[in-house]
DNA sequence: TTTTGAGTTGTTCGA
DNA sequence: GTCGAACAACTCAAA
């Protein structure tokens, strides 16, 4: 080993020091070893001024540099552009290596690839390393060495192939020969530097690692139960990691061995989710088309009639049917929606509001923090019909008898509709259909009527789908 | 190559 | 109110 020996390590959506697989490669290839966190502008500048995901961000990075600071290191941030500054950081601090986490999403493998060919001019080199999921995204294949296109079989190769080493946290290396950061690189910029002056979300989940491991305990005594209250967004039923998932404050392995440490159904179930991560994640991969069009051919050229003031009120959540609206208002709120709402929502916009799945895709993509490419396209293509393995487009929710089902005392539309309080446990999944209203409150003044007519509307949605063929 | 079984999360209708 | 059947075939994946 000589002296000069020197890596650098990127840290992207893996916001943590302990059981970070590029960080172990870094440590254990030895030398000098510098971190980095990029705020990248050819992603920010996408960004509204308000995106609850800066602060969560921001956060993160300021324990992480702690962390390091603490461990004889420091992390170097830059607010630049990561394809062209990564390679110059490189060649600046003289490092041989950049090591970092793989990244599955179209605009991260563009990336890459192009931080890879500069490296490689300046005879250096860019390490990536499996960290956010159990498998690649091409060792999971069928018979035929194809890729698995339908979740169930691919949930039972995933589980056939799986042993609980692969789920196993990695722990932190030994003391690593952490550097010094140089001056230009130091400080830690408030974010309004960045563009990005304080939010208006008051965010569900409190940010950074301790955090993320808080609500993994916390979730540990829930999980035998999940099965049944995860359906329920007014109970606390869910995890709630997602977003901690998506910056890596907590790892996969991490939530995997929380998922294997139970023998119970709640467990299996949480379990088959995570899988279901891995499957839109090596779907997106080898489908990467599908992040803009419709993955089944028939469903491309569709005739979106819906009214753009719909879309409007479905963004706004005043729509008129409860359930949607507060769904919405959640949100809009708070920079998260409970799992089932999701559905119901989407399923609203595309088959009530006959509204391109792709215009709700991209508010979703706007607003939530733990926004995740192939989870939120595969989500909406499912919901739309339009998906690999998606809902038969038949399948129509019907929001007034789901909201009655999974929010039966309303606990959860109280919550983020307080002018709908006052209505009764029947009338107030559907305001309009109630044959007295609390005296005071009129529909249509204290609350919208609904935009639309559920049952007319699905019989559109019934002939726009079903005539493509 | 052919056959066989199966496919996240639902809704509506009629008895 | 409860229950079972119909909804539409089609494609995937494995045997």
């Amino acid at each position: 080993m000589t002296t000069t020996n020197a890596s650098l390590l990127w840290f992207r959506r893996d916001l943590r020091l302990f059981d970070n697989t590029a960080l172990m490669e870094a440590a254990a290839a030895g030398g000098r070893l510098f971190a980095v966190f990029i705020f990248d502008r050819a992603i920010l500048q996408h960004l509204p001024a308000d995106d609850a995901r800066l602060p969560f961000i921001h956060h993160a990075v300021a324990e992480l540099k702690a962390g390091l600071q603490a461990r004889g290191g420091d992390l170097l941030i830059l607010h630049d552009e990561a394809a062209s500054a990564i390679p110059a950081l490189a060649t600046a601090l003289g490092c041989q290596r950049v090591y970092a986490n793989r990244d599955y999403e179209p605009y991260a493998r563009q990336r890459d690839a192009a931080v890879a060919a500069s490296l490689e001019r300046q005879g250096a080199e860019l390490v990536l390393c499996k960290d956010q999921v159990v498998f690649e995204c091409s060792q999971l294949l069928t018979g035929q060495g194809k890729p698995y296109t339908v979740f169930t079989p691919y949930m039972r190769a995933w589980r056939k192939a799986f042993h609980p080493q692969l789920a196993t946290p990695l722990g932190e290396p030994a003391p690593a020969q952490w550097q010094p950061a140089p001056a230009a690189h130091r400080a830690l910029p408030p974010l309004a530097a960045l563009g990005f002056p304080a939010s208006s979300i008051t965010p569900a989940a409190k940010p950074g690692r301790e955090a993320g491991l808080q609500l993994l305990q916390r979730f540990a005594r829930k999980l035998p139960h999940y099965k049944t209250l995860r359906d329920y967004p007014g109970e606390p039923g869910v995890s709630g990691l997602s977003v901690h998932l998506r910056f890596g404050t907590v790892s996969v392995r991490e939530a995997m061995s929380l998922a294997l440490s139970q023998q119970n159904e709640g467990a299996d179930c949480w379990l088959n989710e995570l899988i279901w991560r891995e499957f839109y994640q090596q779907l997106l991969w080898h489908f990467p088309e599908a992040a803009t069009q419709s993955f089944k051919p028939e469903y491309r050229q569709l005739q979106f009639t819906g009214l753009d003031s719909w879309f409007d009120a479905w963004c706004d959540g005043r729509t008129g049917y409860p359930i949607v609206d507060a769904a919405m208002r959640q949100l809009n709120q708070t920079g998260y929606m409970h799992n089932r709402l999701r559905m119901i929502v989407a399923s609203f916009l595309v088959k009530d509001l006959l509204i391109d799945w792709r215009r709700g895709e991209a508010y979703f993509a706007a607003k939530l923090m733990d926004f995740d490419l192939a989870a939120n396209n595969g989500g909406w293509q499912w919901a739309a019909s339009t998906g690999c393995d998606a809902q038969p487009y038949f399948r129509i929710f019907n929001p007034v008898t789901q909201s009655e089902k999974f929010d039966p005392e309303g606990r959860f539309i109280r919550r983020y509709l307080p002018e709908l309080a006052c209505l009764d446990n029947k009338a107030i999944h559907a305001p309009w259909q109630a044959k007295t209203l609390p005296p005071g409150f009129v529909l249509g003044q204290n609350y919208p009527e609904p935009i639309v007519d559920h049952a007319v509307q699905r019989q559109q949605a019934l002939a726009l789908f079903g005539k493509q063929d």
